[in-house]
DNA sequence: TTTCATATTTGTAATCATTACAGATTAATA
DNA sequence: TATTAATCTGTAATGATTACAAATATGAAA
């Protein structure tokens, strides 16, 4: 538990949702695990906890949070939906190789962007994301070269 | 048929692709819908002309083409992947409220960040996408207001 | 042209993430 | 405590995608 437990709890009250326990330890798991999860991935860590958590949970949570933009709901693999909560804006970088999701933070001018109009609409989200083979999959290739 | 038949035969031929009757077909599509199709949308139009048509083909034959980068596959909908032969670099902008996907065009450096390092990442793909409401969408709401 | 090998297409079944739904549980309020 | 609403849970349904094997088409060699 790295994440301070009243900080969280206040990030959802403050948001009017109520701080159920399976919510906290969802939202818990996100601050502490930046690593993209899956929801596979927070359910089968959280199941120990709570052995009666259901994934239908983790579900739900997740799409009260993404509503309340507490988490980036992030689609750049196709087949499942990633998770993110942190906040600061940045791009994704998806290695095609070892399908790993890495945070890149080239400074991008959001502030003229987000909120504005762009031909009429109205952006609420940004995203950026890259494809590509990452750094430890380029060195493992040299190796065997 | 508003492609060229034969500049789309073209285009497979120069990357090793056989020019079968269902890829032209699927490719000439593409060329001459760019909405990012479903593959659904793709194999419903298609099968009134091709009745053996079969759903498979069409993913196999844009996998293929996904991965000698002659469509782009868009995942920005969490839902289904989009398909689109715009190879001009540009964004999309998903419409949370009609789902629509706009294209929009701002230049960006591509050619700055494409084919070199990002923190040692080889950069192979860029892609930028916005979420919000869409002008249509804006209009609409105003009207009922 | 015929034969053979290979690539492609097709249809069905399986997979897997996600959603729908309804009953059980919990919390909040009077 | 009784009542009501919100939340949680488990199962079943959905829908996109993939696996797979049989059917078909293609292309080369004889």
């Amino acid at each position: 538990m790295i994440t301070n437990m009243k900080h969280i709890k206040k990030e959802l009250t403050d948001k009017n949702i109520k701080p159920t326990y399976q919510r906290l330890c969802i939202l818990e798991y996100l601050h502490d695990n930046l690593v993209h999860p899956t929801v596979d991935m927070i359910y089968n860590k959280l199941v120990d906890r709570i052995p009666t958590m259901s994934k239908t949970t983790v579900y739900n949570t997740l799409k009260i949070f993404s509503e309340n933009n507490i988490v980036n709901e992030i689609t750049i693999t196709g087949t499942e939906t990633r998770y993110d909560t942190n906040c600061k804006s940045h791009q994704h970088f998806l290695c095609k190789k070892c399908k790993k999701i890495y945070d890149i933070n080239i400074t991008y001018q959001d502030s003229e962007i987000i909120n504005k109009d762009i031909f009429g609409h109205k952006v609420q989200e940004i995203h950026g994301y890259f494809k590509g083979i990452c750094k430890q999959c380029l060195e493992n290739d040299k190796i065997k070269d």
